[in-house]
DNA sequence: GCCAACGTTGGC
DNA sequence: GCCAACGTTGGC
């Protein structure tokens, strides 16, 4: 099984409205790199869920319940997406400000490269963040 | 194929 | 609101 962080504005899509849906389709997603880690994604594997901008944090656990398919946003046929379930929101969110500040997580991808919407994490990364909430 | 211009993301 | 980082576009 492998770890993933999925980034969203909450403005657009937060984890609330993550867990009012029960299930979404990680849909919008624009950019290739993004877009060939989610083709690695696969049912069963655990998610961050990431609120950018404003308060940017880790919020929540989600799940992969289905494996990458056809953005239904997107009529070009070039585009997929994930379809995730929440799992649990953490006890206290993670701040970017207290990863970035600890220097076990000095090589995680939201540090050098912030812009990177859905990233892989390391099992050790997620043990070590679970483990500050 | 290079690179400048431009648009977007996202932290601060 | 500013600006750095980065991706994309398009002229040559």
């Amino acid at each position: 099984m492998n770890y993933w962080l999925l980034k969203t504005e909450p403005s657009t899509f937060s984890w609330d409205d993550l867990v009012r849906k029960g299930c979404a389709e990680w849909d919008g997603v624009r950019n290739y790199l993004a877009r060939n880690n989610m083709r690695a994604m696969a049912k069963g594997d655990l998610c961050f869920i990431y609120h950018s901008v404003g308060k940017p944090e880790i919020v929540g656990i989600a799940r992969v319940v289905a494996s990458a398919h056809q953005d239904s946003t997107d009529a070009s046929g070039v585009w997929q997406c994930v379809d995730v379930e929440p799992v649990k929101k953490l006890l206290r969110s993670i701040p970017l400000a207290e990863i970035k500040s600890n220097t076990q997580f000095a090589a995680m991808k939201l540090v050098t490269h912030s812009r990177l919407s859905v990233q892989p994490i390391t099992a050790d990364e997620w043990k070590n963040i679970l483990a500050l909430v």
